[in-house]
RNA sequence: GCGGCUGUGGUGAAGUUGGUCAACACACUGGAUUGUGGCUCCAGCAUUCGAGGGUUCGAGUCCCUUCAGCCGCC
């Protein structure tokens, strides 16, 4: 008995519905730590923590899986203190499911201070200094010790444009990165390792990499390289040439995108999960996600305003305070006003997902969706 | 009544051998933010230096008058 249940991976997904105005679907998403519905948004939380908010508040706001972050937590506090604690889950308290990335998306973000070999990539540490080296096998080794549901390949995010000889090295080199991940990982019955397509513009590219990666046999797939500068057009192309050489039946995974109409046009081309630090980095700075659209709390236009940020939000700061009262505590740059901007944004996108399987559900999917985008005063086109 | 000091944008203020655009900071007004080192980044914001007059090619900077505030003395 014991046998079969290690064949068994420890992520599955299944489509639950089909809309049939608009080819979206539905989906449940079954992982070790509960089951969640897609398509779904997920908060990162960078350092084992979405910054101002609880775990507690994270779960209560239905925020099903939440990510964290390998090459941070790889620095501070290390991963073998994340072990100890008994897996990011219980260091964090966090009851649902959790994805890491890989630190791939560092090699993008912190390009200053990189040098990308085949072995992998040295890095300069900057809270020391420190030369440090990640690797695939190195990654996939943390991922293991931290202990999310989820991990990911360890993949390059080049930046857009980029010569296409640089793109096509950098997705092969990407492809032997992932294989070498699948090899190195040694808890596929605890852990769904994902791989990441990659290939720029190209559509080649996208097909080679995503049919490669299908050969590899993953749980689920993401798609990488998008939000990096690109148009909009850009960026669904990328998405659609990516996700049409996927498996149907497996989930996939639009990484790092999480403005609205973005949210909205990933769902149409089947993407199931999507995460993105932007509901809480605008939060921070005051930028607000609301039913009319994007506001900015410092606004003087808010100074009097007693009425709730979004009278059709049921987050904890729009039924309990003013955007008034928002408007003080941002001028008076006051963490509790950070702390109620955080939440609002992070239950807007994960309510804003819920009426999206609703409508899915209800076959209404191209009509939310153009709704969606009227009333909160985008272009007619999105994306 | 006499003497002294001060008077630059919403605020604090820089600015004397008189010489293009009046520094800087805060505040204020816009905008940005997409696989995250929160309190960030970008842009705008005094045709004008208490008021009036004079000297000068040129005055916030020099002179005169006047007004206001503060301090001291009668």
């Amino acid at each position: 008995m014991a046998e079969v249940k290690n064949t068994m991976n420890p992520v599955t997904f299944e489509v639950t519905h089909v809309c049939t105005q608009s080819g979206a679907r539905t989906g449940i998403l079954h992982t070790p730590h509960g089951d969640v519905e897609t398509p779904m948004f997920m908060p990162v939380g960078t350092q084992a923590t979405v910054k101002f908010l609880s775990p507690e508040e994270l779960y209560d706001m239905h925020a099903g899986v939440v990510l964290a972050n390998t090459y941070h937590l790889w620095l501070r506090p290390g991963e073998d203190i994340v072990a100890k604690a008994g897996g990011v889950q219980k260091f964090m308290n966090y009851k649902g499911p959790m994805l890491t990335d890989s630190g791939g998306f560092q090699v993008f973000s912190l390009a200053d201070t990189r040098k990308i070999r085949e072995e992998g990539v040295t890095f300069k540490n900057p809270i020391n200094g420190d030369i440090l080296f990640l690797s695939p096998e190195k990654s996939i080794e943390i991922q293991n010790k931290i202990g999310a549901d989820i991990i990911m390949s360890f993949d390059e995010c080049i930046p857009y444009p980029s010569e296409r000889k640089y793109v096509e090295d950098s997705m092969m080199r990407t492809l032997r990165w992932a294989e070498r991940g699948k090899a190195a990982h040694t808890r596929s019955e605890e852990q769904a390792l994902f791989g990441i397509v990659q290939g720029g513009d190209h559509e080649d590219l996208r097909h080679y990499c995503a049919e490669k990666l299908v050969e590899m046999d993953f749980p689920g797939y993401a798609i990488g390289g998008t939000s990096v500068g690109e148009d909009k057009e850009t960026m669904k192309r990328m998405v659609q040439m990516s996700a049409e050489k996927l498996p149907y039946d497996k989930p996939r995974y639009l990484m790092g995108v999480g403005a609205v109409n973005d949210l909205l046009e990933a769902i149409s081309l089947n993407i199931d999960m999507c995460d993105c630090v932007l509901p809480t980095r605008i939060a921070r700075h005051g930028t607000l996600m609301t039913s009319e659209g994007r506001i900015n709390i410092r606004k003087s236009i808010y100074r009097e305003d007693f009425t709730p940020l979004d009278p059709d939000c049921d987050c904890y700061c729009c039924r309990n305070y003013t955007r008034a009262y928002l408007n003080h505590l941002f001028r008076c740059n006051e963490g509790f006003g950070t702390r109620l901007m955080s939440i609002h944004n992070v239950r807007f996108l994960i309510h804003l997902m819920e009426r999206a399987r609703t409508a899915i559900k209800e076959n209404r999917y191209n009509d939310f969706k153009a709704e969606v985008l009227h009333s909160m005063k985008f272009d007619e086109r999105g994306f």
